[in-house]
DNA sequence: CGGGAAGTTGAAGAGCGTCAAAAGTAGTGG
DNA sequence: CCACTACTTTTGACGCTCTTCAACTTCCCG
């Protein structure tokens, strides 16, 4: 099990610049990294005006991640909760044997850290060419005392992702590898469209390893099953990680049990 | 698919008196239903002082729910709020075709109804003769702008229902039949122990089909998973929705796939 | 007791996993 | 620019766990 790499090629960085239209300045920089930030009204900060924005952004500092290198692992102690705010992490639970399971995929604007105890309840690592912004646990509650707005939000955000969570055991438990592939592309695009991208060709950055991890599947069935959904003409495999969604009617029938 | 039948035995009123030395009067009696309320140290309410409990109980009216009984459906429009305060409730969500998957079973001092949207996300049923307080959604909010101690403390309840879902995940998505069962009598003994019940023989208020619904297995495999258990001397059945863990060791190694 | 639901057990089959190998892809170095 | 290497993806053959279908048993509760 090899992880960590953090070889960044040339194309990776072009990538990167592509993600980030306005490039989020590394903390201690001149500039307030966060009165840049392309992702603000998707996130904890879209509860701040421009003034409490800045007061934030001098707690926050900037992380980048290359694809597969670690941002924390499960039990260790929970110092930071962080912001996505360009490229794709997966966050992972992992049984003794080395079975693992993604517990999800996260986007600009998504948050994660978020853990009632000391220590993170999961692993995170970089899917693609990532940056995140970093709010130390700390100073970061400090701030949700003063406001309650920041807080209320955060709830909000807690239990959006509770819904996430029981929809995906939905899935995990009942679903058939066809209904669950489906699923999983459908919500791939409809999270495109939440961050302003357009619905159909959809970026599928990860391995089909990390989708069976995430759709308690293997490698082999997953694959097996995206040919199966080229076959029939549902999907368009266009290379490069893009999928074409070329009969969303279908796989909206299919992914609920059709 | 039959469900509802409000059938209110002698039996269970005499379980339901067993489950509740401080019965919880009904809203509209003259002792706030709160000040007695047995589990507020696990509940929302834990947040607050006793004259903040009185101020509370204003908004508070008690459930009874007899088995099988349904509290709420799936996309109905989120009203209420609840807290468990005796009995089981079981939360599930279900596909067309009727396939379901249990995303909780609830015991008291738990909270149900946290929804984000308009309508909850799930649909939710009493599993024994079951107590709850109902707090009226657009009241609560009122009460949490007021003690931002109850906001903080739902903000810690919802981020560990999260870590609980997570775990779920990874039971459902790679965990085999065994290993199912043995983490789901492990889970009902520590929830146990967290009520202040003794964590050895455990009560299994649920049938094989719910348990069936919740680890993603058939009734079928279950049964013949307590049966394996059972010889290999792990368990014992001793009637009545009560089994004995009689080997916890192995039943926690098992637990984590060895 | 007696009837109906819940639980158990058995036999057969399907879906997905496992193991293995071939094909494709990307980055490296000649 | 092309060949080489390493990894990912795809495909195939086979096996196993869990499901399905069915019958039987046990447990409640009237």
């Amino acid at each position: 099990m090899k992880r960590g790499q953090a070889v960044m090629t040339l194309f990776e960085i072009r990538k990167m610049s592509a993600h980030l239209p306005n490039p989020v300045p590394r903390a201690g920089g001149v500039v307030s990294p966060c009165s840049a930030c392309n992702v603000r009204h998707l996130t904890l900060c879209a509860a701040l005006d421009d003034r409490e924005v800045t007061e934030m952004s001098a707690i926050v500092s900037s992380v980048e991640l290359g694809p597969g290198e670690p941002l924390f692992d499960e039990a260790e102690p929970a110092k930071n909760v962080f912001n996505v705010t360009a490229g794709a992490v997966k966050v992972y639970k992992l049984l003794p044997d080395g079975r693992r399971q993604m517990t999800g995929f996260l986007f600009p604007g998504d948050f994660l850290g978020l853990a009632n105890e000391e220590n993170y309840a999961y692993s995170a690592e970089a899917v693609t060419f990532t940056t995140l912004c970093r709010f130390p646990r700390k100073k970061l509650e400090g701030l949700l005392e003063k406001y309650p707005l920041m807080e209320r939000r955060l709830l909000g955000m807690a239990s959006h992702e509770l819904a996430v969570a029981q929809e995906q055991m939905l899935l995990l438990g009942r679903k058939t590898a066809r209904e669950k592939v489906a699923s999983f592309l459908l919500m791939l695009s409809r999270r495109a469209v939440q961050r302003g991208q357009k619905d159909n060709p959809i970026s599928v950055p990860m391995s089909r390893n990390d989708i069976g991890d995430y759709l308690g599947l293997t490698t082999e069935t997953v694959s097996r099953t995206f040919t199966l959904l080229k076959q029939a003409g549902t999907i368009t495999l266009l290379g490069n990680g893009k999928v074409e969604l070329s009969d969303r009617k279908t796989l909206e029938v299919m992914s609920d049990g059709a």
